[in-house]
Order: structure tokens, then C-alpha cells, then sequence
DNA sequence: TGGTATGTTCCAAA
DNA sequence: TTTTGGAACATACC
């Protein structure tokens, strides 16, 4: 399901609604989405508080009081859901978090890809993401650099979450249209010029997708509304919004890739 | 029934 | 050695 733009709107979401509670019980119903071992996450979590929510590339982050981490992955399908008692449990829990409240955190997840990660080391824990787009640090020389230092289709290479983190297939496709990019391109062949139109419109496009509170097209995630908004992405056979081209579908990377070939010309 | 899915990892092939 | 392609994970929807 999730991209950066749908995982920083959960977090805030639920960032009041977890921040000072106080875990009474842990329980997974699928164990080995939970690591390092779910009978140890499984003790080790009674008695401990969440100070408070953050996110990381597509990781929820939880900082527990006992100075560790909770970092959860929703991969496709994940959700979460909020239970007060008495309240009766949607489909597919995986996991759940029962607070001294007597509220419950749910881990919904049809598919059952999402993790559950707890570590006492963050640094170790996050060390293979890379930079996040919209911190100050991600400058257009940045991303230059990033995409010159290979030769790789630049499409699969914005997915790669060692090298820029929270990007999902929706906002590079979205990302590349705006810059006027083919995905098919190599990294290494985008200008100078191309790159800093590139900054720019990753910036822009994930700022957009949160102010709409990211985007939604099916039962897993219902509150976005960036789906109005979208150039390309499901966009297949339709006019493009800026010249009136038809929006083109391939795959890369195992991938729906949709641009517009006339916005975007492979050269 | 078959195709598709907002993600990631692993291994084989090129 | 680097990059790409395919399968796997497991399930639901159209």
C-alpha cells in the first residue's frame, strides 16, 4: 500500500492517539512477520511506553522508554487500525498491541508482506536507507550525484530505497512526468538540467501527495485524496493532463510504469 | 479464470 | 563486476 507520502500521514494520525501509552500486552497471529524472534518481542514489550511516532524512509518508527525501537513495515497491505474496548475486530489482524488504556493498536495485513522489527539499535537497524527526499541534505547536486554513480534504468533506480528513501512506484512515475523524463532513461544520461527538474519535482510531488493525505484507490488505505491529482499512475489510455498525449503502461523492475511520451520522450 | 496490486529480497542470467 | 529479470512471499479484488 504505502509510499512516503501515505506512511508520514499515518504517523501523524496515530502519533496522538500512541504517544505516552503504556503496552500491556503484545501478540502476533502470523509470527514470522515479527523479528528478531516474536517470543522475545513478545516479552520484552510489556510494561514499556511509547514516547512518540516518527517515520523513516516507509518505516512507522515507535520510541519505546526503554530507549529501543519498534520500526514497522506495511509493504502492500498493510494498515492500521484503532480498537476501544468493546468494539469488534475488522478482517485480517496480524498483530496487536493492547495498551494499559484498554485500547488496542491493530496490524492488519491481507497479504501478510508487512514486518515488525524491534531493535535497541536505530542506526544499525535503518543503516541500508538512504537519504530522505524531503530533508534539506537531498539537494539536486545529491541526486546528480546518485544517478550519475550508475548506469541503471532511472526508474527502477528512484525505487531503490538504498539510494532515496520512501519513493513507491506511484510517485516516480508521477516524479519523472512532472521533470519530463522518459523511465526508460539511463541514470547516468540525465542532465544536468534534467536532474534539477528532477529535484524539483520530487520534492513538489510528494509535498502535494501529503498535503492530500497520500493517495487512495481501494479498501487498504481510505483516507488520501491525492488520487485526483495523479498525471499518470492508473492513468493508462487517458489524456495527459499537460499536452493531451495518451498515457502509455509498460513494465520495468516487475513493475506498471505509466508516462507520457510525448512529455517524456526517450530521445 | 487470469491479470493486477502503493513492497522487498534473493538468486540466476545477461 | 554490474545490472536486470524472475520467482517468491500470500491474499484479495475486478
Amino acid at each position: 500500500m504505502p509510499e512516503l507520502p501515505e506512511v508520514e500521514t499515518i504517523v501523524r494520525k496515530y502519533s496522538k492517539l500512541l504517544s505516552g501509552q503504556k503496552i500491556a500486552a503484545f501478540e502476533s497471529r502470523w509470527p514470522r512477520q515479527v523479528s528478531p524472534d516474536y517470543n522475545a518481542v513478545k516479552t520484552a514489550l510489556p510494561g514499556l511506553q511509547i514516547n512518540n511516532l516518527s517515520r523513516r524512509a516507509k518505516f512507522i518508527v515507535m520510541h519505546l522508554s526503554n530507549n529501543s525501537w519498534l520500526l514497522v513495515h506495511l509493504r502492500m497491505s498493510g494498515r492500521f487500525e484503532w480498537l476501544k474496548p468493546g468494539e469488534s475486530e475488522p478482517a485480517h489482524v496480524r498483530a496487536l498491541w493492547t495498551f494499559e488504556s484498554g485500547e488496542q493498536l491493530l496490524f492488519c495485513d491481507a497479504r501478510k508482506f508487512g514486518r515488525i522489527i524491534y531493535t535497541s539499535d536505530f542506526a544499525a537497524a535503518t543503516a541500508g536507507i538512504g537519504i530522505e527526499p524531503l530533508e534539506r541534505s537531498f539537494t539536486a547536486a545529491r541526486l546528480g550525484d546518485i544517478l550519475h554513480s550508475h548506469s541503471r534504468t532511472i526508474k527502477t533506480m528512484l525505487l531503490d530505497q538504498s539510494l532515496i528513501a520512501g519513493l513507491g512506484n506511484i510517485y516516480t512515475d508521477e516524479s519523472l512526468h512532472m521533470a519530463g523524463i522518459h523511465p526508460a532513461r539511463r541514470s547516468d544520461g540525465i542532465s544536468d538540467e534534467e536532474v534539477l527538474r528532477l529535484h524539483g519535482a520530487i520534492k513538489t510531488v510528494l509535498k502535494e501527495a501529503i498535503r492530500h493525505n497520500g493517495t487512495s484507490f481501494d479498501w487498504i488505505y481510505p483516507d488520501g485524496h491525492m488520487q485526483d491529482n495523479l498525471k499518470v499512475y492508473g492513468r493508462k489510455g487517458e489524456p495527459c493532463r499537460s499536452c493531451g498525449g495518451i498515457i502509455e503502461r509498460t513494465v520495468t523492475g516487475q513493475r506498471g510504469t505509466h508516462f507520457c511520451p510525448r512529455c517524456q520522450p526517450l530521445k
